[in-house]
DNA sequence: CATCTAGTTTCACTCAATGAAACTTAGATT
DNA sequence: AATCTAAGTTTCATTGAGTGAAACTAGATG
């Protein structure tokens, strides 16, 4: 029976999946873009039929997962979201328990300072503290970003368990462009140094500097970073930051538990 | 297994739902309770046979919904919903916007304060803020409460659209035990004096004042509580803090957007 | 080793999810 | 008003996706 015509629709990985399912949370997963959407931009953009997305959308909104402006008819992301995050944050959250350290960090620095954690083959900024200055970053809290650059990426890399570093590099999971070697060569160097750096890498005219966040047991948990304008990242200010920065991720590390 | 006269299976409402995704959802919804789960007390909890749980866990967990424990085993929930929040909160969020405020009147009175939403038949704490006195109300967000006990309950009843509080009031929806032309009477007087107060209503031990916070466009937006043990709030110290407390109130709504 | 309990996979049956199409608004355009 | 167009909603026949019993595996516990 596995023999017949394996149709593969581009969500078959051996797992065997509930495809309404699937459907319903790629649905919810438009919401990462987009604050609002109405009904027939979300069945474009999901790739279904309007009745389809029509009963879908009755559900979710439902069961609170998503809402409707009275208004506008549009749909946006209902209270149950909140409340689920809320509890997932209730126990030893880093975006909060980081947070106090972070402000301070911010304060002796003058810079934004952000903190990254990795899920899959991304980053996601979990947390953020906004430099005061005139000329600052924003670093909006919740976005994905690549794992391939950024000081902080560098970092997520560099630290995570050997296997897991390895499988990320070797595999042709690389992107183009980017050099092998080089890159492992540049992971010896920040593993050695105890941070990483970046000059505009992602964002031109962007600077940062990275360090890696131990929980208790040992494991890497999250990569704290302080970025600014290139300008003021000069190689005296870097050397003194990432040792604040070091000792910062040292800290937030100790409050972490396993 | 399924009698026939007791059908009533919380789905049949008229609306046409996705079951596999309403049962999906209820999944998630699990851990409202419990921050992680084994899969067979899942499948308990909602009702289901270990086999179609099975199969939901893999889709949350593909979709990064849910995410397991590497060494437990056990559910929790993943980033997505994390990331979700995230975004949520982008545009005007009240819980976000209405913290500093916040902040100012724990520190001006030195009680908790917290800020509640109404979410159909309940109110949802989306914020607050701890005392930091040696006796003290503990208030974690985003529990779920009733509508009907609570002096921030009371606001968000009286202060709703009148067309919603008389729904919410007449129907036999009300709760027994609560003579209906006493609780009218009781929100009349809430309205004329612009707050509530509740003793011991809820939490024995436990009183509070709340104000309603109207957005700019004059919604009802939320309501805005301070609370701590009975014994500090005598009629006295109730009069003092209920100014303070609309005022914060009404400070917060001016910065929230229609 | 037998005996649990928790998780995973298989598979035949069938009911629930689906999408085309019809219908209902609501807003523009004439 | 009459007519068009786009967005949302409901209906319904078809069928394959989702289901649950049961078999199976892996770990613990006695």
């Amino acid at each position: 029976m596995d023999q017949s015509s394996r149709v593969a629709k581009a969500s078959e990985d051996g797992k065997s999946n509930v495809r309404a399912v699937e459907r319903a949370l790629d649905i919810l997963l438009c919401f990462t873009t987009d604050s609002d959407l109405p009904m027939t931009e979300i069945a474009e953009k999901v790739g279904l039929h309007k009745s389809t997305v029509h009963r879908m959308l009755a559900t979710l909104e439902d069961r609170g997962f998503l809402e409707r402006d009275r208004s506008s008819e549009r749909y946006r992301l209902g209270m149950r979201i909140w409340e689920l995050s809320a509890h997932r944050s209730r126990s030893g959250d880093p975006a909060v328990i980081c947070l106090p350290e972070m402000e301070k960090l911010r304060d002796t620095l003058g810079e934004t300072v952000s903190l990254y954690v990795r899920d899959g083959s991304e980053r996601i900024r979990i947390q953020a503290v906004q430099s005061n200055q005139a000329i600052r970053r924003v670093a909006p809290v919740g976005v994905r970003l690549p794992l391939y650059v950024g000081a902080s990426s560098k970092v997520l890399i560099a630290f995570a368990e050997p296997s897991l570093a390895e499988q990320m590099m070797s595999s042709e999971s690389l992107p183009p462009g980017i050099d092998p070697q080089g890159f492992r060569d540049q992971l010896d160097e920040i593993r050695r140094n105890g941070y990483a750096t970046s000059l505009e890498e992602r964002e031109p005219g962007a600077a940062a500097v990275s360090a890696p966040v131990f929980d208790l047991s040992g494991r890497l948990a999250a990569a704290l970073s302080v970025s600014g304008p290139a300008g003021r990242f000069t190689p005296d200010i870097i050397r003194e930051q990432s040792a604040l920065v070091i000792q910062s991720a040292t800290r937030m590390g100790s409050m972490l538990p396993g």
